[in-house]
DNA sequence: AATTTCCCCAACCGCGAAGTT
DNA sequence: TAACTTCGCGGTTGGGGAAAT
């Protein structure tokens, strides 16, 4: 339908915003909210297109948004919902107070994209990634229904690959044996959908609908991000135990996977998530960023906001960093989550191959 | 110290959905 | 119901700071 020219007009301003701008927008939402983005601009003074001033707000500006680093149970809970729900950042950010989907947007593609495919699992899909080494095209080749097939033969690299890789990929031939009528990379990632819909809405339904689990949608990408019942949107946005709830959710992780394939891969210990090796480590983190984001939240109930914090920062510059969620390591050096995480899953490929190359 | 390269993230763009006339 | 407007989402870009050379 039609297109919005606000944007097309020449004469407003683009690029970074100024402190004056902010506080105009900031002082022009405080006393008449922000009905029309349209009009707002005109109406604040601003040479903005209406689109700018909504961006900035939602992303900057709202007194709700809560700064700095992704705390563990954060980093989670995103990896665990981008699995359910693809690339929703909106309906993401929905269960993440205080971030917005931008912000988790950029975080996933500039961190957890890379820490997934450097620990060999596909982001798109959460599953291990077996292009590293093309197996795809060689799995569905003519030998794939050889009942017997010496894949390191097949490879010719078999005095440079590291044999539990080819047991990784024997494995996977079987578990495709099994799964006949599965096309793994892309209808592994349904299953993995359904299963943990089935999950997740169960965790949310039980209490609310109790008689009404067998009406699950079959494909989860189309489940609205609102379709989990919470009664309110208090109840939704009360995310205290949500990640706790998460935790069930490393069962369909690994029950997804091919069970002789997580086997043969790596020995997955039973609550496997992509942390799994040094959950000990982040729980001695501790995150106070969670009463903090709780008391914007009611300060934000009250609709008495605190736009000191707002207009402490920088315009237009990159975030202040508050240390709530660093980690910081016993030399007191900042450490990227990177390091707490699965070393297990890190497996053998990185001693084999440099997994940069394929990135 | 100067230059180059890398990386992050705020902001923009284009599109589709929803709402309005 | 068509035409138009507004909003919101997801993908992408480019400025600027940090790190490497």
């Amino acid at each position: 339908m039609g297109r919005s020219p606000c944007c097309d007009k020449n004469g407003l301003k683009k690029g970074p915003w100024t402190p004056e701008e902010d506080q105009k927008l900031i002082d022009y939402i405080q006393k008449h909210g922000y009905g029309n983005w349209r009009t707002l601009p005109k109406n604040a003074g601003l040479q903005r297109c209406g689109k700018s001033c909504r961006l900035r707000w939602t992303n900057y500006l709202r007194p709700d948004i809560k700064r700095g680093r992704f705390s563990f149970e954060e980093e989670e809970t995103i990896i665990q919902l981008h699995s359910i729900l693809g690339n929703k950042w909106s309906a993401i950010a929905a269960r993440l107070p205080g971030r917005t989907d931008n912000e988790i947007k950029n975080y996933w593609n500039t961190h957890i994209r890379k820490r997934l495919l450097r620990m060999g699992i596909d982001p798109v899909t959460h599953s291990p990634r077996l292009d590293l080494l093309d197996l795809s095209s060689i799995l569905s080749s003519s030998i794939y229904n050889q009942s017997q097939m010496n894949i390191s033969r097949l490879l010719g690299v078999n005095s440079l690959v590291n044999p539990e890789l080819l047991r990784l990929a024997t494995s996977f031939m079987s578990s495709q044996r099994e799964n006949q009528n599965h096309e793994f990379i892309v209808d592994h990632n349904v299953e993995d959908n359904q299963l943990c819909s089935s999950q997740v809405q169960d965790q949310y339904q039980q209490p609310l609908m109790q008689s009404n689990h067998n009406h699950l949608p079959t494909q989860v990408q189309e489940i609205p991000a609102c379709s989990i019942p919470f009664s309110n949107e208090a109840e939704l946005m009360n995310m205290d135990q949500f990640p706790s709830n998460f935790s069930h959710l490393n069962d369909w992780q690994s029950n997804a996977m091919p069970s002789n394939l997580t086997e043969d891969y790596v020995t997955l210990p039973p609550n496997y998530d992509y942390y799994a090796t040094d959950h000990h480590h982040h729980q001695t983190v501790k995150d106070p960023s969670s009463s903090e984001t709780s008391n914007f939240q009611s300060n934000n109930s009250n609709q008495s906001f605190s736009f000191a914090s707002v207009l402490s920062t920088p315009s237009s510059s990159p975030t202040q960093l508050n240390s709530n969620s660093t980690y910081v390591n016993n030399s007191g050096i900042e450490e990227e989550p990177d390091s707490y995480c699965s070393n297990i899953l890190k497996f053998e490929i990185r001693d084999i191959l440099d997994v940069n190359d394929f990135m």
